[in-house]
RNA sequence: GGCCCGUUCGUCUAGGGGUAAGGACAGAAGAGUUUCAUUCUUCAAACAGGGGUUCGAAUCCCUUACGGGCUACCA
């Protein structure tokens, strides 16, 4: 009974999706491509009071941004809509109610202060682990302690009240992992959790499974953090009589901070300067702004490349997997049980891996507002040139607005320390005052033209390369180093060299 | 605390009974280069500890330690 390949990606709307958030949408995306399926954005929404402004376009644009395509989702549409929980509210209930007629599930009228003091209670008692459960639930306000009289009565009055799953007492519940294999728990230890809420919303529990149940879902793939509630989702399926098209389960470890131990957060990329989330994100409560991964200049295949790396790997020495490689390769077999430390440094290799197979034509493109906003306007041909001077020079596609500013405007500084070095040295500046007439009668700028012109005074004066060049250098681009020199001065031009040069010795020989 | 999951170079990992334990990032040294970057060569660097099982364990089992996750009317 194999039927087809079906997974969702179901963030809540929170805040901005962070790494560990775009690595399981990309597992379930690639999981999906590669097995011929269908890849789903669910929008799990049945928290009211967290909900923050803006964070499920967010999370739209991140995976666009990424190169994941939504097959069904709310902006895409679908056969199994809606892919928005609050837009299903009516459709749990129904559940709900099987559950509650078919005695696998109960009202609960306990106050949260009622909640809370039973707790304390307990911990006084030296209980390790206050739980509503089969214990507790004897001693609370629910429909299993209550006459049915005064249950009626309450439900009559409009009392508010929660709907708990009536978890059965030690009874061994097991579910294979594909990543980890076979997980056991004790129904003993787990609580009769909230299903739905006073608020007539479903908790995450029952909408993820009656949704994963009616769309179709047949591989749940998620964070770690989630393994511990699937018993209960088992004990759901189970109940609701759905166990033959239960789902697979496969728990992504996490991504852990570069440093230290635990979960990588926002604070950590703060602190070690790098950013966690895909696409720059506001907060709409405070204003603070953070940094994205497509900001901060990486391209999207290499972001792709390096986060499918960080705790999968498809064997063999090969690293660089582009999308459709990526695609090909991926197994959820073959993702690690334990988890990963982000590492900045390896990401930034990815992406200068990335930059130097890109075309110079594709980067110009990506490149082109990004030079009109840095004041940078040249033709075409002329920017592709400086790419092509660039391309083996930066980490990041958006250094290339400011790594060869020189190109474009005068140098902001000199290096003088490497200049001074040289300069003194006897001889020198009278050959640069010679390189300078001669320069200014080559009548056709070419690198090769200007590199003969600088050979030439280099040998009349027996000095070495290393001795004039960097001096020429750093005359006219302010650094000691750079892209090969006389293609720098062909760029900049003659009369500007001329000028630079010009200038430099002024400056130097005061 | 309880429950669950995990543990190979600093980091990401390959390796799943017999390996010189392989690769990549970062690090070091060198070559090359006018310089910087790219590139190339080389070096350094790991099976958490203890018990088993076995002729033989990084690999299988147990256990300790450590790490992580969960323990809400949040997801």
């Amino acid at each position: 009974m194999s039927r087809p390949v079906r997974v969702r990606f179901a963030p809540s709307p929170t805040g901005p999706l962070h790494l560990g958030g775009v690595r399981t949408a990309l597992y379930n995306y690639l999981f999906a491509k590669k097995n011929g399926g269908k890849f789903i954005l669910r929008i799990e929404d049945t928290d009211q009071n967290r909900f923050v402004p803006g964070a499920e376009e967010y999370v739209m644009e991140s995976l666009k941004w990424a190169g994941m395509d939504v097959d069904e989702g709310i902006v895409e549409g679908g056969d199994f809509g809606p892919y928005k929980q609050s837009e299903r509210k009516d459709l749990y209930r129904k559940y709900v109610d099987q559950l509650l007629e078919a005695g696998l599930a109960y009202y609960s009228f306990d106050t949260t202060e009622e909640l809370d003091e039973m707790r304390e209670r307990l911990k006084s008692q030296g209980v390790p682990n206050p739980a509503y459960n089969q214990v507790t639930r004897q001693y609370m306000k629910n429909s299993l302690s209550l006459p049915a009289d005064e249950v009626q009565k309450r439900l009559e009055e409009g009392q508010a009240y929660v709907v708990r799953i009536k978890v059965p007492r030690n009874e061994e519940i097991r579910f294979h992992d594909i990543i980890r294999g076979w997980v056991v728990f004790n129904s003993s230890q787990i609580d009769d959790k909230v299903l739905f809420k006073s608020d007539g919303m479903p908790t995450y529990h029952m909408a993820n499974i009656v949704d994963d149940y009616l769309m179709q879902i047949t591989h749940v793939i998620r964070g770690e953090e989630w393994l511990p509630s699937t018993p209960i989702h088992v004990l759901l399926y189970k109940f609701l009589g759905w166990e033959d098209v239960m789902p697979e389960f496969a728990h992504l470890p996490l991504i852990l901070k570069p440093d230290g131990n635990g979960k990588l957060s926002k604070r950590d990329g703060d602190r070690l300067g790098f950013p966690v989330f895909p696409l720059n994100w506001t907060n709409p409560e405070t204003g603070e702004e953070s940094l994205g991964f497509k900001e901060r200049g990486f391209l999207p295949e290499a972001f792709m490349n390096m986060l499918a790396f960080l705790g999968w790997n498809p064997g063999g020495t090969q690293e660089i997997f582009k999308k459709d490689d990526l695609i090909q390769a991926f197994s959820l077999e073959r993702v690690s049980k334990s988890g990963a430390k982000f590492d900045f440094e390896k990401a930034k290799w990815f992406n200068q891996q990335y930059i130097k197979e890109t075309s110079v034509e594709d980067l110009l493109e990506t490149l082109r507002s990004s030079f009109i906003a840095a004041g940078i306007q040249k033709e075409d041909d002329f920017l592709r040139k400086y790419i092509s001077l660039f391309i083996d020079r930066v980490t990041f596609i958006k250094e290339f607005t400011s790594i060869g500013y020189y190109i474009f405007d005068k140098p902001k500084a000199y290096d003088e320390a490497q200049f001074n070095k040289r300069w003194t040295k006897e001889g020198i500046p009278s050959t640069f005052d010679s390189i300078y007439s001669k320069l200014n009668v080559v009548s056709d700028w070419t690198a090769t033209n200007i590199e003969a012109v600088i050979k030439e005074a280099m040998q009349a004066n027996s000095f070495k390369p290393g001795e004039i060049m960097p001096v020429f250098r750093i005359m006219i681009s302010g650094d000691a180093g750079g892209p090969p020199l006389f293609e720098l001065a062909e760029m900049i031009g003659k009369e500007e060299v001329l000028e630079r040069v010009k200038t430099a010795i002024k400056h130097f020989s005061k």
